[in-house]
DNA sequence: TTACTTTCTTATCTTTAGATAACGTTTTAA
DNA sequence: TTAAAACGTTATCTAAAGATAAGAAAGTAA
């Protein structure tokens, strides 16, 4: 896939939180940037600044912390969402998480002062705050979600759900990521598994 | 404290997303609504579309799920902080999360309809956006705070952080809320209560 | 290929948390 | 004021989860 059918996914991606017309869009673009991550590279690391928010076009990433020397899996971003350690990059302050590519990743990156460029552009402003607010509400709602499923339900009750978005990169994924991403540990998420199964 | 004094508490409040002129100020502040929520009383319903934004003058907040008929605390708001069934309000869909006043609370409403209005008024439109996205920043902000808090660490931590916040309301607030908001039952956060006393 | 690392499951043991109930205290409401 | 409900702690019992280790399978790299 070449720049420009990238371009032409993310515009259309784009159109649920903000829609740019022509001379918009052409201004807009001028301030993107194409990057690839190879797979186990790092987007965000804990410690330092993560000064972009980016727009996954192939490939997966996952967020996780270190505790007690160990990587801890906090969440992941799929093909057509957005990717930052979004505090630091609003903040400039250092990055509490890593965020690492789980395979190689196709990026569209928006770098922190190009952004704030764009919103002192008056051709833009208007649009950039509104992206802004879009997208930052939209995360907003993710979150909430995140937090209740959290509070309302079983680890197995998040397990299935997450099973039932059906991304097929959680089939190739190692268990105990997603055993993090659910709050046990491997050898429990282990027990599960094999519980479903025999429920079956 | 008269309306007029809570709405200069506002204003400053709200200096750290964005500033209003004079001018500006005037029209924003017509569009505002007051209101007391009396102690027990909701301010959001699961079900109901929770259709305003709100900010809390005094009093405090908070929000529950019922899970196989039990309340189920998630979180709350205080004094000086918005409040809002964030997704319901933006999305004009049925809540997921009951919003109760813990105390009697006074509150300054922004409605859904109105901030539609004042996002399509030239006067504000900009400034609006503007205001919604950096609220919606903050509050993205600290959910990745939260969730962050529920991976790397321990409700026993947790709860010294809770704590550490020095919100008088916590020594008053049954503790059952904050097992709850921490993510144990009442009885375990009485067994982590005594530990701490034991090893103090 | 071969050696090494990673991954997943399973078993055992230990620790902790949950469920439940009892009891005294406090709060609430009639 | 009085009765009822809610609250916080404690004890007991049970169920589940964590820690650890072992071993097989799969993946990775020299």
């Amino acid at each position: 896939m070449d720049s420009s059918t990238a371009l032409i996914i993310f515009r259309k991606s784009l159109e649920k939180f903000v829609e740019f017309n022509e001379a918009e869009w052409i201004v807009f673009t001028q301030y993107l940037t194409f990057s690839t991550l190879k797979k186990k590279h790092y987007f965000a690391e804990h410690g330092k600044v993560c000064d972009k928010v980016a727009f996954i076009v192939t490939g997966t990433m996952r967020y996780f912390h270190i505790k007690d020397g160990e990587e801890i899996t906090g969440y992941f971003s799929f093909e057509n969402e957005l990717v930052s350690s979004y505090k630091s990059y609003l903040t400039r302050l250092p990055s509490q998480t890593y965020i690492q590519a789980l395979e190689d990743t196709r990026l569209i990156n928006i770098s922190k002062n190009d952004m704030d460029l764009m919103l002192i552009n008056p051709l833009l402003a208007y649009k950039m705050e509104r992206f802004g607010r879009m997208v930052a509400e939209h995360y907003l709602c993710c979150y909430e979600d995140r937090v209740a499923a959290f509070i309302t339900q079983s680890p197995e009750e998040r397990y299935l759900q997450l099973l039932n978005t059906g991304k097929e990169v959680l089939q190739r994924m190692p268990q105990h990521y997603i055993a993090n991403f659910l709050g046990i540990t491997p050898v429990s998420l282990s027990r599960i598994r094999r519980r479903l199964i025999t429920n079956r």
